[in-house]
DNA sequence: GGATTGACGTGTC
DNA sequence: AGACACGCCAATC
């Protein structure tokens, strides 16, 4: 089990509270990745293929931008999903990101 | 088992 | 302000 980054990843990804947002490298510092936060993005690709759902779309870069939104099934998804939690999405990017960001290491 | 690959981050030009 | 370069590190081929 949890042998791979993959889980570890996905268990704290599910953590987020709808309406909120983290980032990858702050996800990795979680983990103890420290600054492999390509290693979350790389283990959320999978999030899609996972068994249980994985809120990959409340997951966003340091800017705040919808990096990974050509990922998903349509690529809209990402952003009506942020919209539909009461977030505020423009040109693929979250609004008041900061606002909104959810630290694991502080929530935790 | 070496080389390649990223849904990233930060710094520099 | 936008574009480019390098670093990190595990998974995949």
């Amino acid at each position: 089990m949890d042998s791979s980054f993959y889980d570890q990843v996905f268990e704290l990804v599910r953590l987020i509270p709808r309406g909120r947002v983290s980032s990858y490298g702050a996800i990795a510092k979680s983990l103890g990745a420290g600054g492999s936060a390509r290693m979350v993005g790389y283990a959320m690709r999978h999030a899609g293929l996972a068994d249980v759902p994985v809120p990959a779309h409340r997951v966003v870069n340091s800017a705040g931008l919808l990096t990974g939104k050509f990922h998903f099934d349509p690529p809209e998804r990402m952003q009506e999903l942020l919209i539909q939690e009461g977030l505020r999405v423009e040109n693929d990017k979250v609004q008041d990101f900061k606002k909104y960001f959810w630290n694991p290491l502080e929530e935790l």
